[in-house]
DNA sequence: TATAATAGTTGACAAAAGCAACTATAAATG
DNA sequence: CATTTATAGTTGCTTTTGTCAACTATTATA
């Protein structure tokens, strides 16, 4: 099975991502803190190592940035009832308000990306983001 | 129109890549100076200017890759005949046979990622990049 | 109970990246 | 053609991002 044309999506789709990830308007948040944040924000109750696995991330570098987001007022972590060794992350209210800003930016970058196509292209487009998830399945864990 | 679904590809598909970018396996190499010797592999004659703008990197940082990559006999720079300010990057010799144990690497690791889909599944999924990559187009200049 | 595993923290450090000022060439403009 | 402006690349300086290993507290396992 020859994989240069799949080689050759990638590098495509790694600069459409790069080009949305460089630039996060006028906000100072690096790319994993918005990522953090987006994914806190769609799952309450993370803890981070969930995150570390998820985002592929150290975990001593997760916990610093951990606390800088607490020390911001973005996330709070609460230690879990079941097992104290760990804490679950959520939004405070500002970190939500910046979650919806952050969205809505992001949201309005891929706008900008497909502005000319029509409802027949972007029905396709779907489709095909689709089957690529459902063949591709789960990303491999690292080794 | 809704943009969620492209949203969920690309946290989806920055996994995916996430994952094929970490751990460039035993090799002392940066993500960013493996994309550029797979570029410079891919087209001679680049500039470090187009090389710039097409990862999105400084271009301090890029000569200063530059100089490195040449230190370390991958690449070689020669002065533009046409135009005294810019150097053309190929890569040497000891530099194209990096890129090809690289290229075996990345093969493989896509090839581990899809062990288990057949022909026909195969061919889907590379029809679905080709609709991606069309309808999309061009990965957007930053702002 | 003793041993091992796990979540998270910390210190020390290294690698990656960004910014601004600079050199040299080339292009544009009067 | 002389002067200004733009461009490719370099350099010094700094910040950000990430890694590694050792450590604490807690939980799971033998």
């Amino acid at each position: 099975m020859d994989v240069q044309k799949i080689r050759a999506f990638n590098r495509y789709y790694a600069r459409v991502l790069g080009v949305f990830d460089k630039k996060y308007l006028g906000v100072d948040f690096s790319v994993t803190e918005v990522r953090i944040i987006g994914e806190i924000g769609r799952n309450s109750s993370l803890t981070a190592k969930e995150l570390e696995e998820y985002l592929s991330v150290d975990k001593g570098y997760m916990s610093r940035m951990m606390q800088n987001l607490e020390k911001k007022g973005l996330i709070e972590r609460v230690k879990s009832e079941t097992d104290a060794r760990e804490k679950h992350l959520r939004l405070t209210e500002e970190g939500r308000k910046l979650n919806e800003i952050l969205e809505e930016k992001a949201d309005q970058r891929i706008l900008r990306q497909i502005y000319n196509i029509n409802e027949e292209e972007y029905k396709v487009l779907l489709g095909a983001m689709e089957t690529i998830e459902k063949i591709m399945g789960q990303p491999m864990k690292e080794e």
